[in-house]
DNA sequence: TCAGGATTTCGATAACGGTCGAATTGTGTG
DNA sequence: CACACAATTCGACCGTTATCGAAATCCTGA
C-alpha cells in the first residue's frame, strides 16, 4: 500500500490544527479515536459516506492529529497525542475533555 | 448605537469556537486582546481592510469569544475569558499559550 | 491469478467564507 | 444642522471545502 504522508508536528501551524478540529464529523472521529485507541476506517460511527470519511481522515492526518498504519488490507488510525501535546500543550487534550 | 448580540456561552458549540479560532487574522486579534485587554476596533494591527476586520470581529463575537461595549463613537473589545474558561476549560487558554 | 472487500481518488456540485470597495449607520462636535 | 470620524453592512468576486457516487487502487485468500 502506498506510503502515506505524515507531517512532522513541528511544521504544522496552529490554525491548521484548529481548522481540522472545527468540524463536527472530524470531532466525532477524534473522540472515537481517543476512546478506542486504534480504529479501522470502516468502524467509525459517522453520518457520512465512506469517501467523505476518507477525506476527513486525510484532513486530520495532514494536520498531524492522527497517524495511519496499514495492517493488511485495513488501515489503523490512532491519535498522535504525545506529539501534539508537546507541540501545542493542552490544546488537543482540553478539546477532548470539552466533549462528551 | 444598535444593541450587539452576545450569545450565552452555554449555547455556543465547540466547533463554532474552534472555527472562529482557526483563522490567522482572528488569532492575531485574540492575541492582541489577551495582551492589551480592551482594544478599540481601529487599533488592531492586522493586515486586512477595516470591513474585513469587522467581519472577523463578528465571527469571534458570535462564537462567544469576545464582548463589544460601545464607548462613545468607539467600540471596546475584550475577551470573555472567564466565561469561555468555564464552558470549555483550558481550550482558549491553551490556544493563547501556544502562540508567541 | 482471480475475486472480493477495504479504502482512496476522481469528477462534479453546491455551499461556505475571506476579501475588498462602496454605501450606510451611528456618535460626537462645531 | 452639517460635518467628520468610527465601525458595520452590502454586494460582488473567487478560492476553498464538504459531500456524494463511480471508478481506481491495494491487499488477502482461494
Amino acid at each position: 500500500m502506498r506510503a502515506l504522508h505524515h507531517p512532522d508536528v513541528s511544521t504544522v501551524a496552529l490554525p491548521s490544527v484548529l481548522n481540522a478540529l472545527a468540524d463536527e464529523v472530524r470531532l466525532m472521529v477524534v473522540r472515537q479515536l481517543a476512546e478506542a485507541g486504534g480504529v479501522v476506517c470502516g468502524q467509525f460511527d459517522v453520518p457520512v459516506s465512506m469517501s467523505t470519511l476518507s477525506h476527513h481522515l486525510k484532513v486530520l492526518r495532514e494536520a498531524g492529529i492522527l497517524r495511519v498504519t496499514p495492517q493488511g488490507s485495513f488501515r489503523r488510525h490512532e491519535l498522535r497525542l504525545p506529539e501534539m501535546e508537546a507541540r501545542f500543550p493542552g490544546v488537543l487534550t482540553s478539546i477532548l475533555q470539552a466533549t462528551p
